[in-house]
DNA sequence: TGTACATCAGTGAACGCGCGTTCACTGATGTAC
DNA sequence: TGTACATCAGTGAACGCGCGTTCACTGATGTAC
């Protein structure tokens, strides 16, 4: 039953959007590879045909969720300038849609406390990609000295991710959705 | 080898206490009942005896938690009055040593991930400490009227937990003391 | 107050389950000639 | 281009381990009289 190589590149790659959308659904640890093996439309022996790992796929996952994150923000300001390009990113962010779909949203927000955990190579990979979401951010807060632009991202990713947190958290639709409506109004200008 | 009532009230206290510490140091799934009972100088077997499950003592380990900090952050702001006092209550949450200290601080950063997924009586209790937490900080802020206070008092939760998570997530000191100082300081006024 | 019995906190072994990982096997694909 | 062999993607059973939970047992504490 050998596949051709590029039946199992496929293979690999479905196994990797698998795992980065159930990771961030449901948490690491609680997700077997079993699992994602399934999703993918496999058993689970053959997993490590593809990985060395769980830990591996975990850091593939994530540099994935990170890579994908960038490129939809990045797509979504390049139709505006300027800091308006950073309100649609802000508003994109604080969605209650972005809040409802975890799986294809914010690693940072559906793993934070398994990520501040890690170590090594995951531990690396999730801080380049804080850095990278700050120095996006700062690159079009173009009013402002980089200096200055790079301060006002920190905060900026700092309450995007806290109100996302926070409206993920509660129990109650109306707090969530303020939640995210004041944390908007507070960013946007 | 009975103990007394109090002495197993005792107990009892300990092994809530090893929880609530070693839950928001190593998280809920990866903290093994048998380490909460070493902690508590015991062993496993007796656990049951006390608790009718895990989930049971991870909410009392919940409870007990937010109402540290809920205590915590009230004794550090009646020092001061007004809108100071939310100051201060920023800079002790916003500080290298709460970021230091997860088994001590503050449960939504340590478990923000678990929490979200959670359900039942936690995630009512988790969302029941998110609103006194807002409600804490919003009555403090005493310049505005009641509505603008708690819609501000949104942002600045939202913003305060963010931080800190962000500030634990990175691997670069500099980075990490950074975001807690910018995020203090857009906060503070 | 003292005595006899019931209760129950704590022990340590055992159970059952899920999970990461390994392994022998299959048969289609890739390669060497 | 065709043939013979090597490779290897995927299967499904099995292993070993950790963990939540249960259980029989112990002996000190609590209670009834």
């Amino acid at each position: 039953m050998r596949k051709s190589r590029q039946e199992a590149a496929e293979t690999r790659q479905r196994i990797v959007d698998a795992a980065s959308k159930r990771f961030r659904e449901s948490g690491i640890d609680s997700t077997a590879l079993a699992d994602l093996m399934a999703q993918a439309g496999l058993t689970h022996g053959g997993f490590y045909k593809h990985f060395e790992s769980k830990e591996q796929v975990v850091l593939e996952a994530l540099q994935l969720a990170l890579e994908s994150m960038r490129e939809s923000l990045n797509q979504k300001m390049a139709h505006t300038s300027g800091s308006r390009s950073v309100n649609t990113a802000i508003a994109n962010y604080l969605s209650p849609e972005h809040r409802d779909d975890p799986g294809g949203g914010c690693f940072f927000v559906a793993l934070a406390s398994e990520l501040a955990r890690s170590s090594g190579e995951i531990r690396d990979t999730a801080t380049a990609g804080m850095v990278a979401l700050i120095e996006l951010i700062a690159s079009h807060l173009t009013d402002l000295p980089p200096a200055a632009a790079k301060k006002k991202a920190l905060v900026i990713v700092s309450t995007m991710i806290g109100a996302l947190t926070v409206s993920r958290l509660v129990n109650d639709e109306q707090l969530s959705a303020a939640v995210l409506r004041e944390a908007r109004k507070a960013l946007q200008q």
